[in-house]
DNA sequence: CACCAGGTTGACC
DNA sequence: GGTCAACATGGT
Protein backbone atom coordinates (compact mmCIF):
# COMPACT_ATOMS: atom_id res chain seq x y z
CA UNK A 1 0.00 0.00 0.00
CA UNK A 2 1.36 3.49 -0.86
CA UNK A 3 1.13 6.82 1.23
CA UNK A 4 -1.60 7.90 -1.07
CA UNK A 5 -3.35 5.27 -1.20
CA UNK A 6 -3.40 5.02 2.67
CA UNK A 7 -4.86 9.17 2.98
CA UNK A 8 -7.37 7.67 -0.18
CA UNK A 9 -8.52 4.84 2.72
CA UNK A 10 -8.72 7.11 5.27
CA UNK A 11 -10.31 10.18 3.36
CA UNK A 12 -13.35 6.99 2.73
CA UNK A 13 -13.32 6.47 6.40
CA UNK A 14 -13.88 9.99 7.79
CA UNK A 15 -14.57 12.19 4.98
CA UNK A 16 -13.38 15.77 4.85
CA UNK A 17 -12.31 17.25 8.27
CA UNK A 18 -11.70 20.91 7.43
CA UNK A 19 -8.68 21.51 9.67
CA UNK A 20 -7.35 24.20 10.97
CA UNK A 21 -10.50 24.99 12.78
CA UNK A 22 -9.77 29.10 13.40
CA UNK A 23 -10.32 32.30 11.29
CA UNK A 24 -7.58 34.22 11.16
CA UNK A 25 -3.96 32.41 11.16
CA UNK A 26 -2.88 33.89 14.20
CA UNK A 27 -5.43 32.39 15.78
CA UNK A 28 -4.28 29.09 14.11
CA UNK A 29 -0.80 29.79 15.64
CA UNK A 30 -2.45 30.51 19.04
CA UNK A 31 -4.12 27.30 19.00
CA UNK A 32 -1.01 25.66 17.88
CA UNK A 33 0.61 26.80 21.13
CA UNK A 34 -2.46 25.74 23.60
CA UNK A 35 -2.92 22.46 22.21
CA UNK A 36 0.48 21.13 22.92
CA UNK A 37 -0.26 17.88 25.57
CA UNK A 38 -4.16 19.13 25.35
CA UNK A 39 -7.27 18.01 24.09
CA UNK A 40 -8.89 20.75 21.46
CA UNK A 41 -11.80 21.07 23.52
CA UNK A 42 -10.06 22.94 26.39
CA UNK A 43 -8.77 24.98 23.68
CA UNK A 44 -11.76 26.49 21.89
CA UNK A 45 -12.69 27.58 25.05
CA UNK A 46 -9.27 29.56 25.86
CA UNK A 47 -9.86 30.89 22.49
CA UNK A 48 -12.58 32.08 23.17
CA UNK A 49 -12.04 33.52 26.25
CA UNK A 50 -8.94 35.26 24.56
CA UNK A 51 -11.30 36.69 21.96
CA UNK A 52 -13.84 37.42 23.94
CA UNK A 53 -11.12 40.25 25.83
CA UNK A 54 -9.74 40.93 22.70
CA UNK A 55 -6.06 39.22 22.69
CA UNK A 56 -6.46 37.58 19.30
CA UNK A 57 -4.32 40.14 17.60
CA UNK A 58 -0.38 39.99 17.53
CA UNK A 59 -0.36 43.20 19.22
CA UNK A 60 -2.78 42.93 22.04
CA UNK A 61 -1.49 39.81 23.11
CA UNK A 62 2.04 40.64 23.19
CA UNK A 63 0.83 43.12 25.60
CA UNK A 64 -1.59 41.43 27.69
CA UNK A 65 -1.29 40.98 30.95
CA UNK A 66 0.12 37.92 32.02
CA UNK A 67 -2.56 37.37 34.87
CA UNK A 68 -5.27 37.84 32.92
CA UNK A 69 -3.70 35.47 29.46
CA UNK A 70 -3.31 33.01 32.49
CA UNK A 71 -7.10 33.49 33.46
CA UNK A 72 -8.41 32.15 29.96
CA UNK A 73 -6.33 29.71 29.25
CA UNK A 74 -6.12 28.06 32.70
CA UNK A 75 -8.12 25.27 31.50
CA UNK A 76 -5.56 23.92 28.78
CA UNK A 77 -3.02 23.05 31.43
CA UNK A 78 0.84 24.29 31.62
CA UNK A 79 -0.73 27.50 31.64
CA UNK A 80 2.57 29.09 33.46
CA UNK A 81 4.89 28.03 30.56
CA UNK A 82 2.18 28.25 27.95
CA UNK A 83 1.77 32.26 28.87
CA UNK A 84 5.05 33.01 28.31
CA UNK A 85 5.12 31.31 24.99
CA UNK A 86 1.96 32.82 23.63
CA UNK A 87 3.61 36.43 24.47
CA UNK A 88 6.99 35.47 22.84
CA UNK A 89 4.86 33.85 19.82
CA UNK A 90 2.73 37.10 19.45
CA UNK A 91 5.83 39.47 19.73
CA UNK A 92 7.74 37.43 17.03
CA UNK A 93 4.91 37.70 14.62
CA UNK A 94 4.94 41.72 15.84
CA UNK A 95 8.63 42.12 15.04
CA UNK A 96 8.81 40.73 12.03
CA UNK A 97 5.40 42.03 11.06
CA UNK A 98 2.75 39.24 10.14
CA UNK A 99 1.95 40.10 6.14
CA UNK A 100 6.25 39.31 6.23
CA UNK A 101 5.77 36.12 7.72
CA UNK A 102 3.52 34.70 5.41
CA UNK A 103 5.10 36.47 2.20
CA UNK A 104 8.61 34.17 3.18
CA UNK A 105 9.47 30.72 2.52
CA UNK A 106 8.32 28.01 4.70
CA UNK A 107 11.38 26.29 5.15
CA UNK A 108 12.86 30.19 6.20
CA UNK A 109 9.25 30.73 8.28
CA UNK A 110 10.44 27.09 9.95
CA UNK A 111 13.46 27.84 11.15
CA UNK A 112 12.68 31.46 12.42
CA UNK A 113 9.88 29.91 14.46
CA UNK A 114 12.02 26.77 15.82
CA UNK A 115 14.09 29.95 17.70
CA UNK A 116 10.73 30.75 19.35
CA UNK A 117 10.28 30.02 22.87
CA UNK A 118 8.13 27.56 23.10
CA UNK A 119 7.86 26.63 19.36
CA UNK A 120 9.38 22.97 18.65
CA UNK A 121 9.11 20.80 15.44
CA UNK A 122 5.69 20.33 15.62
CA UNK A 123 4.08 23.58 16.31
CA UNK A 124 6.77 25.07 14.10
CA UNK A 125 5.06 22.46 11.29
CA UNK A 126 1.75 23.16 12.30
CA UNK A 127 2.10 27.20 11.83
CA UNK A 128 3.66 26.86 8.15
CA UNK A 129 1.13 24.20 7.01
CA UNK A 130 -1.91 25.82 8.39
CA UNK A 131 -1.31 29.26 8.88
CA UNK A 132 1.49 30.30 6.46
CA UNK A 133 -0.09 27.44 3.72
CA UNK A 134 3.59 25.98 2.86
CA UNK A 135 3.49 22.46 2.11
CA UNK A 136 5.36 21.11 4.92
CA UNK A 137 4.30 17.47 6.85
CA UNK A 138 3.06 17.86 10.68
CA UNK A 139 4.05 14.60 12.37
CA UNK A 140 2.77 13.90 15.79
CA UNK A 141 1.78 11.54 18.49
CA UNK A 142 -1.08 10.34 16.63
CA UNK A 143 1.62 9.96 12.76
CA UNK A 144 4.08 8.29 15.00
CA UNK A 145 1.28 5.72 16.91
CA UNK A 146 0.08 5.10 13.16
CA UNK A 147 3.23 4.40 11.67
CA UNK A 148 4.43 2.22 14.57
CA UNK A 149 1.42 -0.07 14.15
CA UNK A 150 2.36 -0.03 10.97
CA UNK A 151 5.38 -1.35 11.35
CA UNK A 152 7.22 2.32 10.91
CA UNK A 153 9.50 3.74 13.26
CA UNK A 154 11.82 6.83 12.82
CA UNK A 155 12.74 9.96 14.67
CA UNK A 156 10.48 13.03 13.54
CA UNK A 157 12.66 14.17 10.91
CA UNK A 158 12.22 10.85 9.21
CA UNK A 159 8.86 10.17 9.16
CA UNK A 160 8.39 13.57 7.56
CA UNK A 161 10.25 12.39 5.32
CA UNK A 162 8.33 9.54 4.05
CA UNK A 163 5.46 11.26 3.72
CA UNK A 164 7.05 14.51 1.80
CA UNK A 165 8.88 11.96 -0.53
CA UNK A 166 6.09 10.22 -1.40
CA UNK A 167 2.78 12.56 -1.90
CA UNK A 168 2.98 15.29 -4.15
CA UNK A 169 3.72 18.91 -2.91
CA UNK A 170 0.30 20.47 -1.86
CA UNK A 171 -0.49 22.33 1.15
CA UNK A 172 -4.86 20.99 1.06
CA UNK A 173 -3.08 17.14 0.32
CA UNK A 174 -1.13 17.86 4.04
CA UNK A 175 -3.85 19.73 5.52
CA UNK A 176 -6.24 17.16 4.74
CA UNK A 177 -4.21 14.41 5.68
CA UNK A 178 -2.59 15.22 8.46
CA UNK A 179 -6.27 15.84 10.04
CA UNK A 180 -7.14 12.66 9.05
CA UNK A 181 -4.18 10.72 10.88
CA UNK A 182 -5.36 12.57 13.94
CA UNK A 183 -9.21 11.54 13.94
CA UNK A 184 -8.25 8.19 13.03
CA UNK A 185 -5.81 8.20 16.06
CA UNK A 186 -8.55 9.00 18.15
CA UNK A 187 -10.34 6.70 17.51
CA UNK A 188 -8.45 3.85 17.04
CA UNK A 189 -4.58 4.40 18.52
CA UNK A 190 -4.39 4.57 22.70
CA UNK A 191 -1.25 5.20 23.94
CA UNK A 192 -1.79 1.19 25.36
CA UNK A 193 -2.78 -0.42 22.48
CA UNK A 194 -2.75 0.08 18.54
CA UNK A 195 -2.97 -3.01 17.32
CA UNK A 196 -6.32 -4.31 16.61
CA UNK A 197 -8.31 -2.03 13.94
CA UNK A 198 -11.82 -3.43 13.26
CA UNK A 199 -11.57 -2.27 10.24
CA UNK A 200 -11.23 -5.29 7.57
CA UNK A 201 -8.93 -3.70 5.27
CA UNK A 202 -6.87 -2.26 7.62
CA UNK A 203 -3.16 -3.05 5.95
CA UNK A 204 -0.06 -3.87 6.92
CA UNK A 205 2.23 -2.11 4.25
CA UNK A 206 5.48 -2.00 3.14
CA UNK A 207 6.25 1.70 4.23
CA UNK A 208 9.91 2.57 4.06
CA UNK A 209 11.93 5.17 5.06
CA UNK A 210 13.72 6.41 1.91
CA UNK A 211 17.28 8.36 1.41
CA UNK A 212 19.93 8.63 4.06
CA UNK A 213 19.73 9.84 7.86
CA UNK A 214 20.23 13.38 8.08
C1' DC B 1 -8.21 6.50 41.49
C1' DA B 2 -4.94 5.92 37.49
C1' DC B 3 -4.08 7.34 33.01
C1' DC B 4 -3.91 10.38 29.09
C1' DA B 5 -4.29 14.66 25.98
C1' DG B 6 -3.08 17.27 18.21
C1' DG B 7 4.60 18.94 22.94
C1' DT B 8 8.72 21.58 24.50
C1' DT B 9 12.60 22.36 27.33
C1' DG B 10 16.87 21.76 29.78
C1' DA B 11 19.82 18.22 31.59
C1' DC B 12 22.47 14.37 30.42
C1' DC B 13 24.30 10.71 27.86
C1' DG C 1 21.76 13.67 17.72
C1' DG C 2 18.71 10.82 20.97
C1' DT C 3 16.26 10.04 25.66
C1' DC C 4 13.76 11.68 29.90
C1' DA C 5 11.43 14.10 33.88
C1' DA C 6 8.76 18.50 34.50
C1' DC C 7 5.19 21.18 33.29
C1' DA C 8 -0.88 21.26 35.09
C1' DT C 9 -5.84 21.11 34.14
C1' DG C 10 -9.82 18.33 32.77
C1' DG C 11 -12.02 14.15 31.04
C1' DT C 12 -12.94 8.93 31.34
Amino acid sequence: MSVYSLYVMLEEMFGPQGWWPAETPFEVMVGAVLTQQTRWENVERAIGCLKARGLLSPAALSNADDGTIRECIRCTGFYNQKTKRLKALAKFVVDVGEQRLYAMSGEQLRNMLLGVEGVGYETADSIVLYAAEKPVFVIDAYTRRMLSCMGVRGTYHELQRLFEANLPRDVELYKEFHALIVAFGKQWCNKKRCGECPIPSWPKPELKVEGEHP
